[in-house]
DNA sequence: GTCTATATAACGATAGAC
DNA sequence: GTCTATCGTTATATAGAC
């Protein structure tokens, strides 16, 4: 890797933030090959000098974010913080990649269902395993070190926060009014003590 | 309507549920005219004697449920009991409807983003507009009568509630392990109590 | 790396017979 | 209410020239 790979990106990389773009805003299935090329000013056919298909594009796409997205949270895991401060990081650092990788955590979030039910994305499948692991042990470690109540299922709680924390890709915009520090600081702030007044009655 | 109505469905129904359960699965686009002739037995061309296009097929199905849906909402509104009671209301009729329409939940979150954008379809806007006014209004009832906290942003939590809710009809299954209560039990108790074990420090 | 031109298949929808 | 037959369109993808 040199120093023109961060600064130039090649036309296969433009080509593919193209892609991305529309996948994310009309879906996979929505997107075809002659708008992509009509995105990036050539023809449909000049595409297929750069990917063999368009399953090749949205491949490329989610592996590479989710390659890059495991490795945070493999950080996150062999930190050396208490179970709060882990699941506090883990929530922060998904907020962050719905903010820097918009497009792909949108086509992850509307496509893997679909794209999941053919082999060469049963990777996706795979990282879904892998992500529930992460999330569980944190709730686990927060609920058997005291930090977190013990009356909750913890599958349950499990399966809130990741779909909280993701779907929000579907209005948060970069850019906009909202940071997504901000948006992180609020959901915590809901997820861990609640939006109601009264002290809970445990 | 008469007693057949409710026990045996017309020829129209029948399609326009083995339709739905096909649009849920995978997708408005996803499916062609030919699964769902397929899926009912018949050939493709036979469809078109029962409806005009696949549009109104998916039109019909989304409309009817909204209607519905909304007009429960409104009950919950008129009624007379405190926000915070009408706001566990409105959450748990929102897990019922994950259960009893499962289908059509499923298909409006997945597809009103796209079908939005056709103006036959722009009552799904409206509708979502209708249910955030409902929801705001029981959120700052809430914050004015002191039942919840004033310190979030409603707006967000709007949000949050809204996205977590209607998203579990992605993992929810009607006739599954979980019933709807207690997924809206455990919800209400992440939602107003929150999951840490301390008090807050508000 | 893009264009011209086109193969090939799948799609939504229609017309008229039964 | 369904079938036979098919039209017109759009989709992904390919081959070879430039």
């Amino acid at each position: 890797m040199t120093a023109s790979d961060v600064t130039t990106p090649t036309r296969r990389e433009e080509l593919l933030r193209i892609a991305a773009g529309l996948f994310a805003e009309k879906g996979f299935k929505n997107t075809t090959v002659r708008d992509i090329a009509d995105a990036a000013g050539i023809l449909s056919g000049s595409l297929y000098h750069h990917f063999d298909s368009k399953e090749s594009m949205v491949d490329e796409i989610l592996s590479t974010f989710q390659e890059e997205l495991f490795a945070k949270y493999d950080e996150v895991l062999d930190s050396d913080v208490d179970a709060r401060a882990k699941i506090e990081a883990a929530v922060r650092l998904s907020f962050e990649a719905i903010d820097q990788h918009h497009f792909e955590v949108a086509i992850f979030q509307n496509e893997a269902d679909y794209l999941g039910t053919f082999d060469r994305f049963g990777y996706l499948a795979d990282r879904n395993a892998q992500s529930r692991e992460v999330w569980m042990r944190l709730l686990d470690e927060g609920v058997s070190t005291g930090v977190l109540r013990h009356d909750l299922d913890v599958e349950l709680v499990y399966r809130f926060i990741r779909d909280t924390v993701w779907v929000a890709v579907r209005w948060y915009r970069p850019g906009g009014e909202l940071s997504h520090e901000t948006v992180a600081d609020q959901y915590l702030a809901i997820l861990l003590d609640g939006i109601a007044k009264e002290e809970r009655n445990a």
